[in-house]
DNA sequence: CGCGTGCTTGAAGCGGGTCAACAACAGTGG
DNA sequence: CCACTGTTGTTGACCCGCTTCAAGCACGCG
């Protein structure tokens, strides 16, 4: 279940998230330029900000280990959490050239984080059209789980909301090689996935009672568990999409 | 205010469309491989499917005039509109492989197309970095408002939410070049403009009495008029970004 | 003229938001 | 070892906003 990295930076040829099934295989070229790409390694503490909205960033990071997650603010302080991230993730990519960073990324575990430097990026594109692919494969990966979010804000019952999300969790984090059994550690508080839902903690926490009762899965303390996913997947309406082998920069 | 097309097929280093400021300049290579890229073209009618959620697309587009928009849909019909499209928007980038779409597109207005293979885009990767680079930052454009739009259906009011959409379609079609001072005639109904805020007809349409009644913009049958943008930008709890040039595939 | 589509408005009911209190638990420092 | 404190989860009470249902209006078109 530990997704823990080994503290000493690791060049990136040693990467031992590379040897994942998850990840798709790269050349010796490719991985070279990627360790020319990368300007070091960042550790981050749960709460730490990787970094703020409306803040400069000329950084991109891959998650290596743990979890973090993308929000927006409203002046007032009304927080609306994006999305999350898991390892072999790629954060910050959302302005590709300068500006201010438009949201913010927080960690809500201990995070190792891949740091590479937002100017070369041209550099890649010229050098390596495969890694390029690969930088635009993930973004797109990206909009679809955005465009399933808003679907879920926009148009179903707090209940399916609920379930979509433990759901689409659970595949990310099976995905990302987390996943023991049927069973695993959400980081999150019940306020991040109400922040996540744009719905009320009071109202999560009794939609989420609704859910428990309903036996497909339950969710205690921090433990996830799916005991009947079939069923998770009939009450959130969700359409499970084979997975795919991703690059991983 | 009109964006009509000229009907015969144009080739790519004659298309109007880059002659507009909002578009960065392209070099004449690019612009060949361009052409080389293109398929050919295509008319939608209000109303028509561009491509249906489920199906297979091969294809990538550019929207040449008109309006259309994403959306993806329940089992039970619920719609939730993602985004819109207006000319120089590039459409179908969200499945980079193969596969099927995970959303449908739309016609709102008469839509002209260019279409693209997607098979080639792995030849414009390795031919074309500076293209590439141009539609992963479409894409990163793309996901921005996603996030923005996310925040708008998570955690901004009614009223706040049908202030923000309004403020940014008047933003869009003016860096398209669309607008002409400050009213222009949007081409959705108001079921549409409900749908993508994740709201009722009903209670879309009482609460944009109550903005009306506040001055600061009209929406009147199609005419949106914005009489006071900072205002509106007020209400809406905006931030405004400044315009940038962007790439035109 | 009649029909269809889209907009507007009213009435009624429920879902979810806010407020508030309490329970469970971990960490801290005396 | 235990009171103290802060965080997180849970539950109840109340009420506002939004949804649904329903009807009428305005307009365009055959």
């Amino acid at each position: 279940m530990t997704d823990a990295f080994p503290p000493p930076s690791v060049p990136c040829h040693a990467c031992p998230l590379r040897l994942l099934p998850v990840f798709s295989k790269a050349g010796d070229d490719e991985i070279e330029f990627i360790q020319s790409f990368k300007i070091g390694e960042l550790n981050a503490k749960p709460g730490a900000a990787i970094y703020l909205e409306g803040t400069d960033s000329p950084h991109l990071f891959t998650v290596l280990s743990g979890w973090a997650f993308r929000y927006k603010t409203l002046p007032d302080g009304r927080r609306q959490i994006l999305n999350y991230a898991l390892r072999g993730d790629l954060i910050g990519l959302q302005n590709t050239l300068s500006g201010p960073m438009e949201h913010g990324v927080e960690a809500l575990t201990d995070v190792r984080l891949c740091v590479f430097s937002r100017d070369k990026l041209v550099g890649l594109f010229a050098a390596q059209p495969v890694l390029a692919l690969g930088i635009t494969w993930l973004a797109a990966r990206e909009e679809r789980f955005l465009d399933d979010h808003l679907l879920s804000i926009g148009r179903r019952t707090s209940e399916e909301r609920i379930a979509y999300l433990l759901w689409h969790l659970s595949v990310r984090a099976r995905e990302s090689g987390l996943d023991i059994g049927n069973g695993f550690d959400l980081p999150m508080r019940q306020q991040h996935l109400a922040d996540t839902l744009g719905m009320s903690l009071v109202s999560f926490n009794k939609t989420l009672q609704r859910l428990r009762s309903q036996g497909c899965m339950s969710l205690n303390g921090r433990r996830l568990v799916i005991h009947d996913e079939k069923a998770l997947i009939a009450v959130a309406k969700a359409d499970p999409r084979r997975p795919e082998r991703r690059p991983f920069i």
